[in-house]
DNA sequence: TATGATTGTCTATATCAATAGACAAATATG
DNA sequence: CATATTTGTCTATTGATATAGACAATCATA
């Protein structure tokens, strides 16, 4: 925004309320405000619609936790920055938010013995009909939700591999009950879609919201692919930072 | 989609033909149909709308140059996959499409020489009051802009700096004229975000549309920082590739 | 404690999005 | 050529978004 008044599209396919609340999302971001909105006759003005329209926006951007409205006093800035999610050769999950968020955790939600589809056995390096362990999971730091992931891992070398995250919340950890003490990520695509359904209700996002999800590769020391997954990261709250 | 009915929304504040638009197109992208898109009824079923919800979906990706619709006949498929951009320690803009599409080039659409704000100084390692140069630029592969960048120079260093690149259409050949003859990248910090309004018209993308962002500074071999911008590429078309 | 600023709630109306059905126009196929 | 398939266009109706105005409730402050 910025002075420059925010610009809303009509009939476009997307409803003012939620245009208003994508680009007041984005200035919270980029630090347009201190720590409270202006008023909402303010921004209807400054975007050209309806108070009506504004405040179905902040009360969306209420529902995401990004903002808290007080009645008499005003519409507050609950959170402000994103985390910014290290990615690279030797990109671990568990070390990649350190120091951003105090409590992390990795949450198992279910697993699968199955068939690799073409995909894996591409990645994996496998042979039609060799099974997999497919792991959904679901990452939080300081209890709110921030990824979630798809991973396989060769189902004849990670026996239980699912047991073993289950209880850790890591995949170095469970991977380490394998005798694989160190790994690497030999590639990562980086590509940007609107959120599934499924990804709404686990990472608690609004319909609309935007993930960016990372599809690679893990190999061990002697190159051997131990790992083929996709991460879903919530876009409001994550950056990922390539160095 | 992939047999899984592609579900949508109601009162999500997307429009059911825009989420049905992304969801077709996508399923394009991940290669779902050969050439021809199933019959209007059928995908109406298939989402559990009304045809004519289907056909504003449509329309959408006809404007948008996915689709081809002929009567009679069905509707096709015009440009199915999505261009994959590597980064790294050595990303240069101009060998990052090589062999994925045969005719690249940038286009200079503005310029100016301004005082840096606060986080060009300190990306720049520039002093207070110090002079940019700002190049805003597109970038075509065969002819349909894939990217859009906002890019910061030191004034002082590389003055007319946008004359060459106007010339060149490249901003390695441009830098080559002031003795650079090799850089580095420093750093990528990537982001989703729905695109702006003047993002949307450069790019030719409809409302809606999501860009992938990065943000980036290029090094001398020196360590000297002699570029800083952000580049938003559209989400629909590129995806960033990390090894 | 009176006043102004701000968010919360209600009613009414207008505009846009989505559904429903019918039929025309073009194409493919037996 | 006759028929089925498929996209294109029209009308009517329903439901969701957006606008408009009025006033209540809460808070800060002079």
């Amino acid at each position: 925004m910025a002075g420059v008044a925010g610009r809303v599209e009509r009939r476009s396919g997307i409803s003012l309320w939620r245009q208003i609340a994508d680009q007041i999302r984005q200035a919270i971001g980029s630090g347009e405000f201190d720590e409270k909105l202006p008023p909402e006759m303010t921004l209807a003005e400054r975007f050209g619609v309806n108070r009506h329209t504004v405040r179905g926006a902040i009360s969306a951007l209420v529902q995401e936790g990004v903002l808290r409205a007080e009645q008499g006093r005003g519409t507050f800035i609950e959170r402000k920055q994103r985390l910014a999610y290290p990615i690279g050769a030797r990109t671990r999950f568990s070390e990649g938010l350190q120091g951003q968020a105090k409590d992390r955790r990795g949450i198992l939600l279910a697993h699968a013995i199955e068939p690799a589809d073409q995909r894996t056995i591409v990645a994996l390096g496998l042979t039609e009909g060799d099974k997999v362990v497919r792991l959904e999971t679901l990452s939080e730091a300081d209890g709110r939700p921030i990824s979630r992931a798809t991973s396989f891992f060769p189902g004849e070398r990670f026996p239980g591999i699912e047991k073993l995250y289950a209880q850790s919340g890591s995949v170095t950890t469970a991977l380490k009950s394998f005798d694989v003490v160190d790994y690497f990520r030999r590639s990562t695509l980086i590509s940007a879609r609107h959120a599934s359904d499924a990804d709404l209700a686990d990472l608690r996002l609004s319909p609309g919201a935007i993930v960016i999800a990372t599809v690679y590769t893990n190999v061990d020391p002697d190159e051997r692919p131990i790992q083929f997954s996709e991460t879903r990261f919530a876009a409001d709250l994550v950056e990922l930072s390539v160095s």
